[in-house]
DNA sequence: AGGTTTATTGAGCGATCACTCAAGATTATA
DNA sequence: TATAATCTTGAGTGATCGCTCAATAAACCT
């Protein structure tokens, strides 16, 4: 009986990812959404309820687009190597819409404002955090790393760092592929 | 021939500061503005021009705060000691009102939208962490740090650690104190 | 006091905000 | 082919955005 969209949901949530995520939530009006999705609006509320939705939505997306690239890093350099490869990565990625953190950025801009989304953002930040602490402790297990660490109290360290690098790299001037490179020589030295 | 203002127009730039501080510029909205510094849109036109001239004055007002607060540290601590001591206090500062950074907020939201306020805000950081490069020149000059490290590089990790840590203080559930500890010690270390 | 200058007030400007909904188009089943 | 279900369209909602300006009030000058 029914008539089939003519869109492709995940590829409308990619594209509405990356405009989140590079111009934030304030910054991101209707207009914009619907110009970048080609979508009116009668069919945005449809697909998506509403702007806060489809935000979630792209929060979702961008943690488990995060997890992905950190488990294939693990896979093709074993936990130590991905740990010092990654920070790297994202901050020479040109294909991204932004160097920053997505979450970070939410954290910051809706936090002020007592939003509910800075507490998922927030809460995905967490999973990031445990997966990279799962990675130290392979890490250790593998001997890359001496064992005497608490490997929450170094996940929560790379973590933190990790948004500072991606603020400078976000910057104009700064060499952040230095900073890159301190962290992993840093992490070498554990 | 005037009437004067009765305003205390160097109060009112500190309270604008801390609403955008805490708010962010688009997330401040000259209603918030107006209640907060109880000026009427004629009035609040005829002392600052306009929101995004009120904006760039924020900033400037908190990036001589920190270089102030900065220098009374380096009196108090000495070199070394106000390094370890900065990230500290500006995590555990209760009366501010946001944990991160200012400056780095700014970037962070203004930057993806090429606003003209990003390179201003990008410019403060700069001189910051000029300050922090002397700082560190100092330590070295009276042997508290080895001389064999590049000032500036030091700077420039210190300050995107320092971003880092202020951005995980500003979450939900993470010990920003136990970064800030870390910090001080990496520092001692070198 | 009279005149000049500046500050304060608040109604209201056009633009944009997130969002709604009725009408028409399209695709399924009966 | 008729009917039902869903999708698409776009004009339009009230609210809020940053901002203007003419009218009024207050403080200085001669």
């Amino acid at each position: 009986m029914p008539r089939k969209p003519e869109y492709d949901r995940d590829d409308l949530i990619n594209r509405a990812r990356d405009l989140f995520w590079k111009q934030g939530w304030a910054g991101t009006s209707l207009k914009d959404l619907e110009r970048v999705l080609r979508l009116k609006p009668g069919s945005f509320y449809a697909a998506f309820g509403s702007k806060d939705a489809l935000f979630e939505e792209t929060m979702e997306r961008y943690a488990e687009d995060g997890g992905r690239r950190m488990a294939a890093l693990v896979e093709e350099f074993g936990p130590l190597g991905a740990l010092c490869t990654f920070p790297f990565r994202v901050v020479t990625n040109a294909n991204a819409p932004a160097k920053a953190c997505m979450l970070a950025k939410s954290v910051l801009e809706l936090s002020g404002r007592d939003h509910r989304l800075a507490a998922v953002a927030n809460r995905h930040l967490e999973t990031m955090e445990k997966r990279f602490a799962q990675v130290f402790r392979d890490a250790q297990t593998r001997g890359e790393i001496s064992a005497a660490h608490d490997p929450h109290a170094l996940a929560r360290r790379y973590q933190s760092d990790l948004m500072g690098l991606r603020i400078s790299a976000e910057r104009e001037g700064i060499d952040a592929a230095a900073i890159a490179h301190e962290m992993s020589e840093g992490l070498r030295r554990l």
